[in-house]
DNA sequence: ACCAGAGTTCGACAATGTCGACCGGCATAC
DNA sequence: GTATGCCGGTCGACATTGTCGAACTCTGGT
């Protein structure tokens, strides 16, 4: 196949520095991790910067993201299909539960959070949409996991970053795991993630059966886990439903 | 000054264009909008999906925008100053006025929403963070283009897109608003964008006293104009106080 | 006043992306 | 069932285009 084109390849590569990087970068830093020549890496910024992907902050001349990206990034939500199919049955599922609920798709050795409820009593919660989290410390990821070998296969043997002191850091306990979830058809995690808190996720198929995504119901472990440290089977029918709800509406047959 | 690249900018140009055209395009269409030849259309969009910027439909082949922006777009409220020094503001003003709080930054003629604090009350809202909202007919626009005169030169003499029936669509009509905030200090909309719903917005300030934003509640009409439909002086004065408050913390100096 | 480091500019080279014609499916129309 | 258009994808030649690295300027610290 032809070349894919170097410039753009260049242009979201210092875009997501940018991104990772949590801040301002300076010209040289970005040309350095890049190993670009410093004028390069400057023509490629003044480009971003004119379409509006990159602002420059004028007292110290460093780079941060700019505006243009929320509007795109928002108008991708639009366009997301599991996410407009599933808007609806994710507020249901929010109310019968009376938790919050997420609907993840895979990114990139990630889960990337496209949907977010709050729970319903209180309001006074983040918002997630957009964040990225872990596959292997969240039931959202648990469930990416288990039915995607690829992604399950390009994990690393060891060094999974331990979120709290039960996240499961090991290959193996993380492959039980996986079986395990996909015996049940669903997969939670108990303060894997955060402390206090437990999340039971589903998956949630598109057209051929495929796992495009999952939906999970996230609060505190006396609330999911009543008694026994294990899922409460009532919530977890009630994802597990959502899921297939969902998964209906996307054509996904006979799942 | 050296040229800028022309590959990013033809990339984000069809970035731009499927975010407008609200849904899946194909190689043609696109190629035709921007008048490129398919095989360079093409090229780029392959690049686009191989750093995830866009994504391709495997059945019918059409593309759409990808995943990695949402990320991206999220990343940038992260690193937006005026969003992280206004939350607290935010979240106090619509405790203390009941409702719903947004605020804005002016985008390529239209505002750009970074932030959005729920109404107190109830929570089945939808969010609207990174919607883009026109200039003439929302009262962050008021502001926005009372305090920055290029913006306001760069509207239409007429043809300002009428969103209700109460719309201002004469270039007469709104100078004589913006006129009025400026005297007022603040800016109100009444069912000009939305029926039976009213804002009232006041301006922020950044560094050296420029206005780089803007902050305000929305909610129904009777509520923030009681009787004369005119805005609650004790409102507008919320407003404006929270306002100050952000833009002090800005360093806006003695504004 | 000097120096160090930042971002920015500049010009030449050739690597790079662009163009336009061509292929292969799929769907529709006849 | 065949023909036909449409659409996405591919390929190779040309020259436009982006890249490099050195030189410039400005700020801030010493």
């Amino acid at each position: 196949m032809p070349g894919p084109v170097q410039s753009i390849e260049r242009a979201a590569a210092i875009l997501r520095l940018l991104a990772r990087g949590s801040g301002r970068l300076g010209v040289g830093e970005i040309a350095a991790s890049l190993g670009l020549a410093k004028g390069t890496a400057h023509g490629i910024l003044r480009t971003l910067q004119g379409v509006g992907f990159v602002e420059q902050d004028k007292a110290s001349g460093k780079y941060q993201l700019g505006a243009t990206l929320l509007h795109l990034g928002t108008s991708y939500l639009d366009v997301n299909e599991l996410r407009s199919r599933a808007i609806n049955w994710a507020d249901a599922l929010a109310a019968r539960s009376g938790e919050a609920v997420w609907i993840g798709t895979p990114l990139d050795g990630k889960v990337l959070i496209v949907h977010h409820v709050f729970r319903p009593d209180d309001s006074l919660q983040s918002l997630d949409v957009g964040a990225l989290l872990p596959l292997h410390a969240t039931a959202l990821g648990k469930v990416l996991l288990a039915y995607d070998a690829q992604a399950a296969a390009a994990l690393p043997e060891s060094g999974l970053e331990p979120l709290t002191r039960r996240t499961l850091v090991s290959a193996a306990a993380l492959k039980r795991e996986l079986a395990k979830v996909r015996e049940l058809g669903f997969a939670a995690d108990v303060e894997e993630a955060t402390l206090g808190q437990a999340s039971i996720a589903a998956p949630i198929r598109g057209y051929g059966g495929l796992v495009v995504g999952a939906i999970s119901i996230t609060g505190a472990v006396d609330r999911l886990c009543p008694a026994s440290g294990r899922p409460d089977p009532v919530l977890a029918g009630s994802v597990q439903n959502a899921a297939q709800m969902i998964s209906r509406d996307l054509g996904a047959g006979r799942w």
